[in-house]
DNA sequence: TACAAAATTCGAAACGTTTCATTTTTACTA
DNA sequence: TAGTAAAAATGAAACGTTTCGAATTTTGTA
C-alpha cells in the first residue's frame, strides 16, 4: 500500500542504498537529489519507523512518567517537553502511577519494555534502583521536580528551598512574626525542600519556629482547605500563611472565603504556581511560580543530549529558580 | 543484547517458528510449551514489538489527541482510557493541540505518520474530513465529548443536554425564573447542547427566556469569575447561576466570594463536574458530574473493538448520563 | 590524455519477527 | 499392525530499513 523506500528507489532510478543515504541526510549527487526528492514527493513515502527502529535498535520514542495526569502542575510540563521532543521527530508515551508506589515501579518497566529511547519521570519512591537498569540498557533517564539522594542521574527541578524562602522572608519584612506554612506529604522532596526554606528564613532572622503552625497535607484541594481551617484554630493564629503547591492554594482560598476572612487584613496569603487564580481571586493573590515551560524544555533538551550519546557533564543538576508575584493578600504589621 | 526468539528456540531445542506459535497463543505440545516457557523464564525474553509490528503492520500504538493538557476533565479520561488499553498491551501516544484548529490537524497526521493502530480524539473542527483519511486506511478513530454532525464515526459523550436540563429544572422546580448560564465557547459542541438543555426546559415549563442572562465564556477559570460578576449586574439579577464546566465553576465561585454574596440565600448556584470542589465549598456545592471513568473505559473498549476489526453497529454513539449531586447551594424561593 | 585519489553508488546481509507451504509426528481406525 | 487423517513442527521467505565492503564514477593533477 503505502511506499517503500524500494519503490522511490526505482522511480528515481538508483539504488535502495542511495536512497536510504539521502533520507539520513548522507551526501548525494545533485542530479539524484533532485530525483530523489522528485520520487519521494511522487509517492508520498514515509519512512517506515519500526523497521528503521528493527535496524538501528530506537523506537524514537520518550517515556513520561508522572505521578498523576490529575495534577496540571505536571501535564502543563509535559506539553512543552512534547513540543521540543516533536520538532525532534520523537513522540512521548505518557504514564500516571497515580501516586502508587508500586505502580511506579510497572509503569517504569513497561516503559522500559516499550523499548523507549529515554525517559522522563518524576519519581516518587526513594529506593529507584530500577532506573539502573535503564542506564545498563544504554537508556537515558531524566528526573524532574524531585531529586533521589543517591541515584546518578539528570535531574530537572526548581529552587524549591530558596522559593519557599523569599515568600516566607516577604512576610517577616512586613512584620510577621507568626507565619503559617501549608505543605504536602512529608515524605515527598518537593515538601522537605519547601519546609527547609520556611525553616532557614526563620533561623536567619532569629524567629522561634512554633510546630503547631506546620501542616502537612496531601497537595489535593481538601488538604489546603482543612489545614487552613486548622492553622485559623490555632491560639494564637499566624498572620500569615504560606501555601506549597496549586491545588491547596485553591482550597486555602475557599476556606478563607467561606470564614469571611478578610484578605489581607486579617490574614496575609502566599499561593503557589498557578497565575491565572491569582489574577482571578481578589485581593489579588501573592503567589510564586515555578518556571513550567522552563522545566519542561530543559528536561527534554538535557535527555535529547543523552539520547544522542553526549554524556557531557553527566550528572548535571538544573535547579531553576521561581518568581514571587507580589500582588495584594500580604499586608505589613 | 536482549534474548530474542532465537535463542529461546535454541534454548528449548525447538525451531524458531514453534516459539512463535507459542508467543501468539498457538498449540504447542505439552512438552514443548514447558520447555519453551522454561527458555522465556531463563532468557528474559520479551518479545521485539519493532520486528513483530514489521510484519503484522500494527504497532500496539494508541493516538490520542485532546484540546489541552492542562483541562483536568480531559486528562482524567486519558488517565481511565490508558488504563484499559494498557491491560490489551497498548500503549498510547498523547498529544494536545492547545486549542489551535491549525495544530489539531498537524496532530492528527503526526500520529497517522507514527502509524498508531487506533486515533482516540475530542474534536474541535466542524470540518475534520482527514479523519476519513485514517478510515481508508484502515485506522479506526473514536470521538469524545463531541460530535461532529456528518463525520461515520463512534463517539462517546455525555447527554449534555438533558444534564443541563436536569439541572434548570431543578432550579426552576425550586421557584426560580431568572436563571443565569455560564457557557464556553458558542462554537463548540458541548455548550450548544447545553444551552440546549437551558432552552428546552425553559420552553417546557413555559418559562420566558432573558438572552441577557445567557453569557459565552472560554472554560476557563478567568470567564467563570468575570461572567458571574456581569450577571450579578443585570438587572433583575439571576436567583440562581448554572456553570457548564469545571473551571469556570472554580472562577464563579472566587467571584461569588469575593462578592460577599450568600450562598444559597443570595444566590443559588449549581457547578459542574469536580466533587472534590464541590465538598470543599461552603455550603457545599451542587454540581453535574460527568461519568468520567465511564467515558475513558468505553472510549477504550470500543476503539479495541474496531482495531480487532470487529465493525458491528458501525458507528455507534454512547450518550452517558451525567448525575445531579445536589448539595446546599440551591434553595427554595 | 591518463592516472590516482576522492567521492558516490551499489549489492547483499542483517535486524527479529510472522507466515505459509512442507515435513514430521501423533492419534485413531480398521 | 498398517494405514490414514489430524496435529504439530519445521524451514525459508518476507516485512522495510540500515550498513558495510566492493565497485563505479567523478575530480584533480601531471
Amino acid at each position: 500500500m503505502a511506499a517503500t523506500i524500494k519503490d522511490v528507489a526505482k522511480y528515481a532510478g538508483v539504488s535502495i542504498s542511495t536512497v536510504s543515504k539521502y533520507i539520513n541526510g548522507g551526501r548525494v549527487r545533485e542530479k539524484n537529489r533532485q530525483r530523489i526528492e522528485e520520487a519521494i514527493k511522487a509517492l508520498d513515502f514515509k519512512v517506515n519507523e519500526l523497521a528503521r527502529g528493527l535496524k538501528t535498535n530506537r523506537t524514537m520514542t520518550v517515556g513520561v512518567l508522572i505521578p498523576s495526569l490529575e495534577n496540571i502542575f505536571f501535564t502543563s510540563i509535559i506539553s512543552y517537553m512534547e513540543n521540543i521532543l516533536l520538532k525532534n521527530r520523537y513522540s512521548t508515551i505518557v504514564c500516571d502511577y497515580r501516586n502508587d508506589v508500586e505502580l511506579e515501579k510497572v509503569k517504569f518497566e513497561f516503559l522500559m519494555d516499550k523499548m523507549v529511547d529515554g525517559i522522563i519521570m518524576v519519581p516518587h519512591e526513594e529506593d529507584i534502583q530500577y532506573i539502573n537498569k535503564a542506564f545498563e540498557k544504554n537508556i537515558p533517564v531524566v528526573l524532574i521536580d524531585r531529586m533521589i539522594k543517591g541515584i546518578e542521574c539528570d535531574v530537572v527541578l526548581t529552587d524549591n528551598l530558596n522559593a519557599s524562602y523569599n515568600a516566607v522572608e516577604q512576610l517577616i519584612m512586613r512584620g510577621h512574626r507568626r507565619i503559617g506554612i501549608i505543605c504536602g506529604p512529608k515524605n515527598v522532596y518537593t515538601t522537605q525542600e519547601r519546609l527547609k526554606g520556611y525553616i532557614r528564613v526563620h533561623e536567619d532572622y532569629s524567629l522561634q519556629i512554633d510546630d503547631r503552625l506546620i501542616k502537612f497535607g496531601n497537595y489535593d484541594v481538601e488538604s489546603g482547605y482543612n489545614l487552613l481551617l486548622m492553622l485559623l484554630e490555632e491560639v494564637p493564629p499566624p498572620s500569615a500563611v504560606f501555601v506549597t503547591n496549586y491545588e491547596m492554594t485553591v482550597g486555602a482560598v475557599m476556606a478563607v472565603n467561606e470564614k469571611n476572612i478578610c484578605i489581607p487584613h486579617d490574614l496575609s496569603l502566599i499561593g503557589f504556581d498557578n497565575i491565572q487564580l491569582a489574577k482571578v481571586v481578589k485581593p489579588s493573590l501573592s503567589i510564586v511560580t515555578q518556571p513550567i515551560q522552563q522545566i519542561g524544555e530543559t528536561a527534554a533538551t538535557i535527555l535529547l543530549k543523552r539520547m544522542k550519546g553526549d554524556y557531557d557533564k553527566f550528572p548535571s543538576v538544573y535547579r531553576l529558580k521561581t518568581q514571587l508575584l507580589l500582588g495584594e493578600s500580604i499586608c505589613n504589621i
